[in-house]
DNA sequence: CTGAAAGCGCTAACAT
DNA sequence: ATGTTAGCGCTTTCAG
């Protein structure tokens, strides 16, 4: 069978204590023994035991991360960035996918689920709201990410939706774009605190900041924000006549749907259109025309909440501090998209 | 603290081994004992330490999966449809980014790394080559994913690589397609056994049962497999001046940043130039044009991968089944960029 | 600096 | 049908 700390004691000549203190870096040990039971691990081919381990300690060294999708573009590379953060802080993540779905949200900040066997969860909802706020009462370390919900008692990493929202429709107006249309607005009209409506938000801020009316009918629904949402808004506004040289996508897989739309359409961008998404994913880099986009600084985002996760499970039980909601710094990124002909 | 099973029992009035029967479905439980158990353990907000259970049962109940990055988009859906497929088995995955680093490749399959708590690994190794073969030897269950590696001795999950190459270049022949480049050929020349060289096989199968001799001239390195480097070799390609009039790139990401270097150098798809990727991402339905690609059947690789782990895992000792190699079906799926009008 | 021993929470013989 | 009990492999007092 697989070897014990007993094993190696035995093979090394000394106590299993010994080879513990020698496993965990613990300063007291004979440079001679060290090398010993070093030696024997090696021979041996000894592992420690993580249950073991985890059970005598109370950590598992494995932080779980609920997110809806990974299929989902920003989602992957949510993923992406936080699997390295807490690489740093030698902590693995057990990624569970909710899809968007009540029910597994819910099971997933209650500790029901797959996530057991983790120190903690950083969470990522898409159905939970801001009337499920009571439901985030989670008794283990946690962090909320995205915007669905404010003002819970956890630590909570999100964005400047509203000023960054604001920042791109300014860039639009700065290249002369006075019909401005938005696509990926929520299908339900009062507002409320979810992406969507913040995004919103900021536009109109950055409109009557320049004096320009809001145009109801420049305000497209679309949801789920997808490719194929993003493309029909599109067609639909094309098809209702309504006059714009401007457009700011909620998200950039609405845009790369649009861009699709308006290329089918005939109508060129961004000569007759200039158009921005929102978090700057991969290939925005790289669709026809590059899309200009937000960098929500994703990297920031990942990395605080691991910072955060990681203060949460080392906390004592006395010394709770009063949960923190943390805001990254975004980035307005100008491709082709908004007439930019540099590539970035 | 926490309650255990000592707490339910107590307030349950029974004994703890009741209460592991009740948890673990043991068939002869009194209907009346059952109940009170379980509201004890509603009234607790008892939950099993999945620690101490894996301690003692040898499980964690979670598998590792290690792939070189979830921003890679293959690797995303691949990890979305694995943790879909763990689920229905009641399994966590733990994700590992090898970030295609030879070293974190190595102590991926030899065990090391952040994948001792798992019960098995799922590995999709993207620097070991065939060359590398000895070193997967693991001592634990292991499903290798993909074609850098084959004839190890372990099961292996993967494509109809040839033959699939080989039905998307047909699929290029059949639309009248003579002068068809490849895109993503290995930077040395000596063939191996990789994706790339697999793919290239099948072309130059197609073209050999069509009478059509290989122009070397039209098979063009690209690596790695990013959007960047299928521009750029487009765009080589296009300066060379060599006359082509069907493209297959090696991957759906090639054949994107491919798309973007045709459109700039005023080059109609499929018009001009007939293009068919490889992998079928989610992304290929959107591009404009829409993306005709080879699609690799991602989900049965998933379903099957973890099948087999699975039956590793609780294979008895003695009982070994040789290592089994499995190839998943593919699908030519015709799009605009080779023509076809329909959306699919 | 090292050893002995208790026990983390659970499962599975074995007993009743 | 239910109770008793012995560990799983490790960390951690407490002694020496």
């Amino acid at each position: 069978m697989t070897p014990t700390m007993h094993d190696v004691a035995r093979v090394a000549g000394v106590s299993i204590k010994t080879v513990s203190n020698v496993i965990n870096d613990f300063p007291h040990v004979r440079p001679s023994t060290r090398m010993r039971v070093l030696s024997a691990i090696e021979e041996l081919g000894y592992r420690p035991n993580l249950s073991a381990r985890g059970l005598r300690s109370g950590r598992t060294g494995v932080i779980g991360l609920a997110v809806p999708e990974l299929r989902q573009n920003y989602f992957a590379e949510l993923a992406d960035a936080i699997i390295r953060a807490a690489e740093k802080h030698d902590l693995g993540v057990l990624v569970e996918q909710t899809s968007g779905d009540r029910e597994r949200e819910i099971a997933a900040v209650t500790g029901a689920g797959r996530l057991r066997l983790t120190d903690g969860l950083l969470f990522s909802p898409e159905r939970l709201g801001q009337d499920d706020r009571d439901l985030i009462q989670p008794k283990f370390p946690f962090v909320l990410l995205g915007e669905r919900i404010f003002g819970g008692p956890t630590d909570h990493v999100t964005m400047h939706n509203v000023s960054s929202a604001q920042a791109a429709t300014e860039h639009l107006l700065e290249i002369g774009r006075r019909r401005i249309a938005i696509i990926g607005a929520h299908p339900d009209q009062r507002e409320e605190i979810r992406s969507a409506d913040l995004r919103v938000r900021g536009y109109k801020r950055a409109l009557g900041a320049a004096g320009i009316p809001v145009d109801p009918q420049l305000i497209r629904v679309a949801a789920p924000w997808h490719r194929e949402n993003g493309a029909e808004a599109m067609r639909d506004l094309i098809a209702s006549g309504v006059a714009f040289d401007g457009l700011f996508a909620l998200n950039d897989t609405l845009a790369l749907g649009a861009l699709r739309a308006l290329g089918d359409a005939g109508v060129r961008v961004p000569d007759d259109v200039a158009v921005i998404g929102f978090d700057d994913i991969d290939e925005a880099r790289y669709s026809i025309p590059s899309l200009s986009s937000v960098d929500p600084g994703r990297q920031e985002i990942a990395e605080t909440a691991v910072e955060l996760l990681v203060e949460r499970i080392n906390e004592k039980d006395g010394e709770a501090i009063p949960p923190l909601l943390v805001k990254s710094e975004f980035r307005i990124v100008a491709r082709e998209s908004t007439g930019s002909t540099g590539s970035s």
